[in-house]
DNA sequence: TTGTATGCGTTATCAA
DNA sequence: TTGATAACGCATACAA
């Protein structure tokens, strides 16, 4: 069933019946009612391409998903933003289109996005310090919003995101407050930018409060259980391990108390949590120390944010932090302490 | 640049241009040669509405995320699984629209999406017993595949998936040979196909060998590490606690396994394990007893057959059944054994 | 308040 | 081997 059949069995004209489905104020009330009517009757839906193509409106947009890091959707930090962000778009009316992308690709994937008119934005999420995709987009007319923390907070594109400097500055100082000198840094893989702003905050208090900043207490792995698992391990087993760890997600945090549990030893534990449904969602107590946010949450301001601009595609680029919590709770105080 | 513009600049009409473009054999190579050139050099990609619009095929699919059940796409298996059926598609050109639908909307969704044209087909993830985004499919033109465990091997639309009863069965009769006689199983949600088979699985061995069959070793809880910790304590610390523990999932098990913990005991665990990328992926060694599987694997099949069906719609539907690997250690023994 | 005519960018049909 | 022309299904400027 499509307009012409509809409109004909209406006896109305094309024109009418599009002007009385999309709510246009000049129909009459009695003839909006009828071909309401009929199209409910009916099954009338009109086509996405037709639309799309009269109006120049996709109403999609695509999700970027940085192919080559994270095991794509896998990770449960994109599963979890994706999440967010969908819903956000379909309570907008909009589609979601999954784009995988990898780096070596993003060069022409986002001009040849924007030329073919399948998506009416992208929405990046977990941006790299220097980051293609970002990259490629700023060269494009697509309007785009970067989900994640971003490197700096004066980037001249928009984006939603964390403190992450911040976060591991609050979850450093927790375990220093623990007593603890000597503090193992379980990061992410190098190039990411939570990785690199992990660091950062990790560093500026190590380094202000004049504790060891041996290199080797930083250790950059995959955002995965046993990754966290292993280099956990690593560092427990060395000459001179640390008494405490951080780690740069839940993930690796669940691994790395797998390994001090193997150890059977005493080693207090932070992380950054992003509150991942499969681990209980909200309902679930914290299990670390450290700081927490609800990402999925933040990928829906992110994905509103994109609405937006798409929008008003010409306002002016703002970035916006997200809200984080600080856990405090356990802290296994330092051997002595 | 459209085509219009393109023709114009080369001297041709559009149709030869677009038959130079979509390789035509009638094409004289010279002047394909100088066709590509150009769109090359001016960056031509055709507008995916209006190429859409004339053929009739979408060149997308749509993945189901069942809304009510899963947290969406945060449950890590439908993460795995998405991750897989995308790349799959991507593989073969087509666009993934991820289509978060709760059962309540089903019954029109599903026609929606067939009259709209968005998409050529449709990828059910995760079926429930009665599955109503099945059902709502069945009634429309719309090639769809369901990927999951579905309940009967019978099933009149295709689908891939695993034994999920012979999964259970395995699993359990690993726990008997370890000695236990009395095991608890934790469950997935009561109405996804996969809890139906595991209970039968788990149900079918227990009875044969005249085990208890107390009502209460079967817990049916959410598909979260939480869940799965709290049915595990409640279990241990019944009057009669079970010796060993069967769970549906990882997650789950891996809650499980926190309860043991904390209790101290010794409890045999098993669990079907879908092989996570967070936990590692293919390369962590299992951490439990029972069967593996590449679910991710399974989801790219599962995409494949979509995309025969899609080019082949008319061919009778037929199931199939992925290959599941069995772990059988480590089973900690009964007490005594 | 309704209808006519045109355009959106592409592919497909038919003729040359 | 190439081109003119007509769809595809809808929205919209303009006319009535």
């Amino acid at each position: 069933m499509n307009l012409k059949e509809l409109s004909r069995l209406l006896g109305l004209s094309q024109t009418t019946v599009s002007r009385a489905l999309n709510g246009y104020p000049e129909v009459a009330e009695a003839t909006r009612k009828r071909v309401e009517q009929a199209a409910q009757d009916h099954g009338y839906r009109p086509n996405a391409r037709a639309r799309g193509l009269a109006t120049g409106r996709a109403m999609a947009v695509a999700q970027v998903i940085p192919a080559d890091w994270l095991g794509m959707l896998a990770n449960p930090i994109l599963a979890e933003a994706v999440a967010g962000a969908t819903e956000a778009f379909a309570a907008a009316g909009y589609e979601t289109t999954l784009a995988p992308v990898t780096d070596a690709a993003a060069a022409t994937a986002y001009g040849d996005m924007a030329a073919r008119g399948a998506v009416d934005g992208a929405l990046v999420h977990m941006p790299a310090v220097l980051d293609p995709h970002i990259a490629a987009l700023e060269e494009t007319r697509l309007p785009f919003v970067v989900h994640g923390q971003p490197l700096t907070v004066d980037a001249a594109y928009p984006w939603v995101g964390l403190n992450g400097v911040e976060a591991a500055r609050q979850a450093t100082r927790l375990l220093l407050r623990g007593g603890h000198s000597r503090i193992g840094l379980i990061n992410g893989p190098t190039g990411l930018a939570l990785s690199a702003q992990r660091a950062q905050g990790y560093r500026s208090v190590v380094k202000r409060r004049g504790l060891d900043m041996a290199p080797d207490l930083i250790r950059h792995c995959a955002l995965s259980e046993m990754a966290g698992h292993d280099a956990a391990a690593a560092l427990l087993d060395s000459a001179t391990p640390p008494t405490a760890l951080l780690t740069a997600t839940l993930p690796q945090a669940l691994g790395a108390a797998r390994a001090v549990a193997e150890r059977s030893g005493q080693v207090a534990l932070a992380t950054h949590d992003d509150v991942f449904d499969m681990m209980g969602g909200t309902e679930a107590p914290p299990r670390f120390a450290g700081t927490r946010a609800p990402i999925r949450e933040t990928a829906r301001r992110a994905a509103e944010m994109l609405l937006e601009r798409i929008a008003a595609p010409d306002t002016p680029a703002q970035g916006e932090r997200a809200a984080m919590q600080v856990v405090t709770d356990p802290v296994v105080p330092a051997p002595g302490v």
